[in-house]
DNA sequence: AATGAATGAGGGTTCATTCAT
DNA sequence: TATGAATGAACCCTCATTCAT
């Protein structure tokens, strides 16, 4: 990971359990292995083949400190989507934000958003799961990425720069268009020309399956 | 669901375990309730947390039976991913193919999609759940569900109908998309007006976001 | 095996069963390939690792036909063991009675035993396990093979071959010397020049461990 | 038992997991207590007739317990046929050592084998089952056992006590003799004359079968 | 804060035996 | 007699969580 260490304090605080925020700096590097170890963890085995031990044990700390830091291995997962999605959000934000135009934004976005699945594969596999492990993680993820999108769009409507009747199923259309591109040439293909992927899918985008001039 | 039944014979038999197939009708009938049981279960409470001894009191048989019939919690998994990929790709596809375009085959691929998702919710989180369950069968029904797209484009564009230079990247595009509102219109909302969604993401399938005439 | 059918009729009905002894020639050929399935399998993999539904499965029989003639895995381990003591008793026994005098006598009983042990590795495996399943035939088949031993002794003493005190420890000592050069030159070294081990330990039994003249 | 607790790190940890080596005096009890109840266990019901629920029963442990150091039921049961093999020869060995020549060493030894098999009628068990349960464990014990015998039979000759042309083919003849003898007058006769028995074998073992003068 | 042993509910799987045809 | 499906008790093992130090 480019920044593997986990945001500490915040992070597991929000997940509710505002008591095991660490004191001491030396928790905070407890919390922060911890967190590391289990982003490896459930990455490369899932949620339900993944262990607590095993994360203790990659973290270097013994079983029980976990329980000083977590609630609950479903908790430590929950700190997890929330983070990796904010991770992926300050990747591609700022890029996205410097196009000069949204069709420009949304290749970027996409081209960003593949390259940081093909550097980071663990996150994309946390995420995802969150559909069976924590549902409502899973689905704030892609509510607020696509609300994000739609926003865009609006921004971009109101600007002039294309068709007025966007709106939330544009947005899902998108969204959808990028996580399967994201898979397919992200994940499962590493020698694909992330750029030349994310040129021909904003052509469509742009220009529909009309025959072109 | 509509065709609750799954088809015995084929679906255990290519699961790799060619001995167990029932050899008298009343076999038949007994893994046909399993695979039914096994359906609800997996969609209601998911891989993990469903056990085979509440498929087999949802079966009515005993625990054992299962084992007449199937190998492992695995295997019995596998069978109904690959089953309900077939059942997906036999409602959507006579719909698809008798329309007389290919745009309107998008469309009307995409609209049948939503209304299976909606009938058959069990059958998009199998599905999805195959992902960390069984990589295999998720992957292939995703690339053979693409492959089918990209059929359709390669063959519209051949007549004509389309761009001429639809390929891989298009297909995938268009399989996110509609996977995607499939879950938010499919899935989420039991409300929306899925022709209407349907429609919505044909009109940018076929003209993009360029500012309409 | 050398002789690979179990006596029928006989072997299951002393086992305690007089009902399932069969009745047409048909069930006798089915009794027949029970008992010798369940010779392999057991010499093969041990009573806890056979199954009965292997044993059919060898034989060609349908599970259930295994209850037509046995009651339960038990009883045909019993009956195996009763079956094999006598296939081992009819080996060595008409050798040992042609013999010179008693100390030759035993000096063949040992290589004979060696010969079969060597030949019928299934069998030395199947008689040591009913230690574990059968501890009557178990001790049965010891008892009254050393009990031969014995009655061997004392005629070659009442012959004036051999010293006249010997008796029951004897006998016990001169079974244990065979049944563990039974194991280690019969079954586990297939090499070993089996004449010479019985004529080696036949001198020990025949002058002990003075020094020699 | 006379020594009932087994020697802990040792055992288990030979038994090829070393991270379950207790840590702590706490663990080193739990351990001992296992081990203890697992021999009355194997040596009452046999291996497949125990549990690992019985066994942490008798320990006044809970299950899981169990797996904390050791990693399937087969490791404690290999455990226990090393750890009890150990045992013998240190009950035997000293006693042996002490005998002023090789035909004594014999008797003495086949003396102390003798009381020590009634004494702990669940070791010859647990020894004898490896056989059908842990073949290399069986093999290694008898293995050195004669080879024991052999050193010592060795010594004897060159020292000029017995027969010059001592070897291995001796050595497991008097293996199996205290062996049976072991099972006959040690496990199924309680009033046998300990004494006498050894005396008779360790005559027959010294001068042979041949009329005495 | 850290440690690591202790706990026990839970579940997948096996297989001898029974039963209906 | 033969067949093969049905039965369900039994058991090994996992692992999240708690607890004592």
């Amino acid at each position: 990971m480019d920044q593997p260490h986990v945001a500490t304090g915040d992070t597991a605080a929000e997940a509710g359990n505002p008591d095991k925020t660490p004191r001491t700096e030396r928790g905070r590097r407890t919390l922060r292995k911890l967190l590391d170890a289990a982003a490896i963890e459930f990455g490369e085995r899932g949620f339900h083949d993944a262990s607590i031990s095993a994360i203790t044990r990659r973290a270097g700390t013994a079983l029980g400190s976990f329980y000083t830091y977590f609630d609950s291995k479903d908790e430590i997962f929950q700190a997890l989507v929330r983070y990796m999605s904010e991770q992926l959000r300050d990747h591609v934000t700022p890029l996205v934000q410097a196009a000069p135009d949204e069709i420009s934004a949304e290749r970027i976005g996409l081209e960003s958003f593949l390259g940081f699945v093909r550097e980071h594969k663990e996150i994309y596999r946390i995420i995802d799961e969150a559909e069976f492990v924590d549902y409502a993680s899973y689905r704030r993820h892609y509510e607020t990425t696509v609300a994000r999108v739609r926003q865009r769009l609006e921004d971009g409507a109101a600007r002039g720069e294309i068709r007025a009747d966007v709106g939330e199923v544009h947005a899902w259309a998108i969204g959808g268009m990028n996580v399967f591109l994201g898979m397919r040439y992200g994940l499962w293909d590493a020698d694909a020309d992330i750029a030349e992927i994310a040129r021909i899918a904003n052509d469509l985008l742009a220009n529909g399956l009309k025959k072109q001039d």
